[in-house]
DNA sequence: TCAAATAACAACTTATAGGTTGTTATTTAT
DNA sequence: ATAAATAACAACCTATAAGTTGTTATTTGA
């Protein structure tokens, strides 16, 4: 399942859904990041605060991947953009 | 077009791509952000240190989407997740 | 060519992310 | 009911993100 993210304050239930999904409590899944409960309690009330580096290691443990998607564009016409690694051609 | 993101060094070269795709300068989208060149350049140079906060906001200029996507379970079967929004059925 | 634009360094300050422990409501099994 | 687990506050410290200006190679266009 995808869930995009239209405004920061999606993130927060998103990871929280997934926590629950995943059957970790905040004291479990804190344990995991080598934190305190409070810390990550800390995070995960507001992620929008946190660093990539912190959300992508609580994502990969809750199994989510991040993907970047291109949103579509207008009539206008791109660039060539090759140089990138794409997921699909 | 979708960019997984498997590893924080990705993200990077995707920012550089997009941003010239979007024929910006690092000078132009520094100026949208309204922060210096040189403060966007060392966004640009190590993204994965950024909030997710100061991401969002350039990923939105450059008409990009953050998406979480459930990577595929094993045969476990999951707790609903209804409660969050999802975006296809 | 050479001037302008671009990309990236360095040194510096201020705001805040990331961590701690202590405490306390609130939930959840037994 | 009550003990354990959970969620969330507060106060606090340290590391670092986020910003600045100054400078300088390197690219790019006229």
């Amino acid at each position: 399942m995808n869930y995009t993210i239209n405004t920061l304050e999606q993130i927060r239930p998103i990871l929280i859904g997934f926590r629950k999904t995943n059957g970790l409590s905040q004291k479990a899944l804190a344990e995991k990041l080598g934190i305190s409960q409070q810390s990550y309690q800390a995070l995960e009330s507001a992620p929008q605060k946190a660093t990539i580096e912190r959300l992508f290691k609580v994502l990969s443990i809750l199994g989510i991947k991040l993907q970047f998607v291109e949103k579509n564009k207008p009539l206008e016409n791109n660039l060539s953009n090759s140089e990138l690694l794409q997921d699909e051609w």
